[in-house]
DNA sequence: GAGATAAATGAACGTCATTCATTTATTGGT
DNA sequence: ACCAATAAATGAATGACGTTCATTTATCTC
């Protein structure tokens, strides 16, 4: 018996120093860890320290595993991507396929907003499920009948559009109150009124109902061949 | 001569504890600072102890004027968002106002990006040059005919594509490479390729401007009185 | 003039990511 | 079957960084 049971009264049996039998952590691991933590204390509460407590680890043995904290950050990203649901393009006509994208993706990414800085600019090289992602929602492009030069930029302006919202799906509701301020800018401050009786009725999924449908349409044009 | 003239020589004349006769810091100071440290060493280099080097001041001082890191940001935020040229949308038509306006928008926060995480949450209230910006774009767009309970939610979507692509503009040029996996993501590594004769390159500003016209021609149809 | 307040210094704190020496277990080559 | 190299853990230490606090000095207000 080389792995003795952790007995329920006894949680705390440290482990001493030197590799253990079976090994403790790995990236997986890692990244459950880091997505549990996330969920449950924010990206505030990922702390190297407090990753390695959630995998009953010192702080120095994730340098084992990844080579910085940003290298965790990029494992939750591949994570997340390949929760996204880009399944439509298979299936559904082009418009609602990348309606049914972009939701996904922004529903997603929305409670990870910390991770868009880094997701933007981070090479698409070594990341499986987000290059998968790409590959589905160009085949999708083809098949509608998109120019292959068309197609990236098209993909490109989506993206920033679904980061740029996912950003805005946590304002804070009165985000757009005027305050003392309200006398100055008469024009703005009737049109945040005219959205709702309630004040400071933030329009965040309108606006991305909105945006998006034109975003569809204006693309959608690009086609040179129906459907 | 309460005001010894700091010899050429000896720059390093160390200011004594206790208030000094006339104030070294304002917020304006410190803005002008934060902004200059910023261009010159990036946002990893607005440190606390950075910017209060930069004035002359120990670290401490700083709190005298303003409340934390993230009130310095907030004023340079607002410093920047003065800089937006919103000019156009009284002077020019809608569609190019639009145009003109998210341009240097995009263009202005591209190199504040670590701003927009701020931003996108940040209450308007006690935010003038944040609001000016609003006031006069929500003119243009009344101007422009748009029925006033589509406006805040085009300008949302505008905004939001604007961030996105603010982020974008940062990425490397190689972000699209497919790398080892080209071969298992053939329609989406022929789609980049398919860009230009050199490989890995990344259409920012081409995105940008088809993205912005889709939102312009797309959102522009809700004008419900022409012109 | 005296007390309150404002604006600076300098020391100190707590948190965080990361590194290093050390210990122990496994793996690969001869 | 040994032995060196490597892998995976601990625990101590480090250096940044944001922030707080006691203290000092100057100005403002009654």
């Amino acid at each position: 018996m080389p792995e003795p049971i952790p007995a329920p009264g006894e949680p705390k049996a440290r482990r001493r120093a030197g590799r253990p039998m079976a090994a403790v952590l790995d990236q997986d691991g890692i990244t459950a860890a880091a997505l549990e933590l996330i969920s449950k204390k924010g990206y505030d509460g990922l702390t190297m320290a407090a990753l390695a407590r959630s995998l009953g680890v010192a702080p120095s043995a994730l340098y084992n595993h990844v080579s910085s904290k940003d290298e965790v950050l990029k494992l939750v990203e591949e994570d997340l991507m390949s929760k996204v649901d880009f399944g439509g393009f298979s299936t559904l006509p082009w418009e609602e396929a990348v309606r049914q994208w972009a939701y996904s993706y922004r529903g997603i990414f929305a409670r990870h907003t910390p991770l868009i800085s880094v997701i933007a600019v981070l090479p698409v090289t070594d990341a499986p499920q987000t290059l998968a992602m790409y590959e589905a929602v160009t085949e999708g492009f083809l098949r509608a009948g998109f120019p292959e030069k068309q197609i990236i930029p098209s993909i490109v302006a989506l993206e920033a559009y679904i980061f740029g919202a996912a950003f805005d799906a946590n304002a804070p509701a009165d985000i757009f109150d005027s305050g003392r301020l309200a006398d100055s800018t008469p024009h703005f401050t009737s049109a945040v009124r005219s959205l709702g009786p309630e004040r400071n009725n933030y329009p965040s999924d309108l606006a991305f109902s909105m945006g998006l449908d034109a975003l569809i349409t204006g693309l959608g044009a690009l086609r040179t061949q129906p459907n």
